[in-house]
DNA sequence: ATTTTTAGTGCAAACGTTTGAATTCGTTTT
DNA sequence: AAAACGAATTCAAACGTTTGCACTAAAAAT
């Protein structure tokens, strides 16, 4: 690397590093000429201000720890794409971490980012994370009193802000679309075990039922993996039983894909015979045979929000933790009713 | 922030900061004793080593900068997994830009990125840039040496080195299969104009009905976005009019949807009246209806190349641009094949 | 008893930049 | 002519860490 430092400058104009660096930010107390001198030959020679050696000045890197335990679902690209749009404008760059859902990388990686100093960490923790419920990583950064947001997936402890959506009542929507279609026998495609956002999914479905007086048949709930795959088996076991479900509430859009098809592979007529409801509203889904009911996540929101709430810490020493939770909606399509 | 720093640990031992950083680091010249009374009043403090300091003296930041234009389409999420996997274990963080095909965005962040001194910087150059072929942002990259690879979509300037997938050879692919399934009146959903990757798809296209004497209709391609919506209108307008395309060809599976969309609206069916290619092999297309037969474009091993490539450029002080080309390969599904 | 070795530690410079305080020098005021 | 001012610049310290070299003191070799 042969960087033009600001030391350089000086020795060509021989003067000292102090006024070359006033000239370059347009200070007050300089020389016209000198300032523009200055100015034309840092420009020709390409001088870029080396912001390393600001943030340890500083104290403040502008940039945004970002960690997730995948990249694969739309609904964490648009929770990206929502945190840039906050951090973009204000020149924070956002360092980016992929947990593949291990404890093990979301420690390490905490590690580094702590290391590397950045301002804020926003973390959508890991399922073996959530599952293990070992989150020293996160007293750390509480100890540096880095400002932490918890994005989508939530934990109980106290350990910093969140911004999530209310999965609870996004279930209870869904079953209650459902039900309201005439459904009886409502299966529950539901999300990993140990994680909050599953656990949630799972009670309001469960008491949407319950208030329906509608009891729910354990075997008709059978947790998953957030992909296509693992939704194959589930699906083909209830369906080649004798008492089938009439429906499927799917812990997201994803699964529903795969219950999707099962059932048309075994030509079953949807929603005649069988309803579907999602949840996360991908880009896809619209486009999808059939056309998906499902629950807005509001994906783009949570991260804008998110990365709001971490600047409001940012700006605040002494902030107290905040939880937002926000009210998804039903977007009723074609796998639960005929257009 | 409250960080406890390496001269602290001296103060507080009534030593050196030298003494403690070889303490820390294991160094050979230091008394046992001394070395683990440290480490341990480190580790109790929770110190954690300022990265800032060192990128400063070693001139090396273990970040690598990552530019794409948007991070929607699973493609892009797969290069990123790529290049993921290569930096990950090598104690490498990724600084994550996107630049929503806009050209002064593109600019700014490049900007950033050399004035945060990243150690390589990856880039899938915007639309707006490939358009208005303005390039100066990369001279910049060059003149700080910084190793530049430009993955995904290459341009034709010799900037930096390049790791691509060959778009034409997909493209014949594509069109090849389409005509051996017997259809002749093959129309193409082409990506966006001005971008390489568009034109080298479109030429693979009618390169390949050219070799096969069939004469291409120029009615029969339009230029879309990368995305699902963009497809609609075209797709309409072909089927709505006298003579019917017999197949499509999309620059991507996303336009793929869109035209199966309008497709099925229309009670035209596929493969029996429409036989469809896509573009890309996104995780869905295998569970869409149809199951859409496309060409596989190896992301994640794109991804995995190029960081590759970046790290061999970083290890030599005087490296020569290369450029990758991948093959692609075909993957027949039931959107041009009744299973 | 003297010299040599060695283990352990400290010193100081370096990385690039900013900034309050000090300095220079020319000009204006008394 | 002396004092005061003001514009332009320089000085020096700071951010946190590493590292070659110098240094001390004790142990080993002569």
């Amino acid at each position: 690397m042969n960087n033009i430092t600001i030391k350089d400058i000086a020795r060509k104009f021989k003067c000292s590093p102090s006024t070359v660096s006033r000239a370059l930010n347009d200070h007050s107390n300089i020389n016209v000429d000198t300032r523009e001198t200055i100015q034309e030959y840092a420009q020709k020679m390409g001088y870029q201000k080396n912001s390393i050696s600001l943030s340890l000045l500083n104290k403040s890197t502008k940039t945004i720890g970002v960690l997730v335990p995948s990249i694969n679902h739309s609904h964490e690209a648009q929770m990206i794409q929502g945190i840039q749009s906050v951090f973009d404008s204000l020149g924070y760059m956002l360092i980016f971490c992929v947990t593949n859902e291990l404890h093990s990388l979301e420690q390490e990686h905490i590690k580094r980012l702590l290391s590397n100093r950045v301002d804020a960490i926003l973390v959508s923790i890991s399922q073996e994370t959530a599952n293990l419920r070992d989150f020293s990583h996160f007293d750390m950064v509480n100890k540096r009193k880095t400002p932490l947001v918890f994005i989508d997936r939530d934990i109980v402890e106290n350990y910093g802000s969140s911004v999530v959506i209310d999965d609870y009542k996004g279930a209870y929507l869904a079953t209650k679309h459902l039900i309201e279609k005439g459904s009886r026998r409502i299966a529950h495609l539901a999300g990993p075990e140990g994680l909050l956002v599953s656990k949630l999914r799972l009670e309001g479905y469960l008491d949407c039922l319950k208030n329906h007086e509608i009891s729910p048949n354990t075997d008709w709930i059978k947790h998953v993996e957030f992909n296509i795959e693992s939704a194959i088996e589930p699906t083909k076991s209830w369906f080649e039983s004798e008492l089938r479900p009439d429906a499927i509430f799917g812990v997201n859009d994803y699964v529903c894909y795969g219950a999707v098809n099962v059932l048309m592979e075994m030509n079953i007529r949807i929603p005649e015979e069988v309803s579907i409801v999602g949840f996360d509203n991908c880009p896809i889904s619209p486009y999808f045979f059939p056309k998906l009911t499902t629950i807005d996540r509001k994906s783009f929101e949570i991260g804008r929000l998110a990365a709001q709430q971490s600047l409001e810490m940012l700006s605040k020493d002494d902030f107290v933790p905040e939880k937002s939770i926000l009210s998804p909606y039903l977007i009723i399509r074609d796998s639960t009713q005929l257009s």
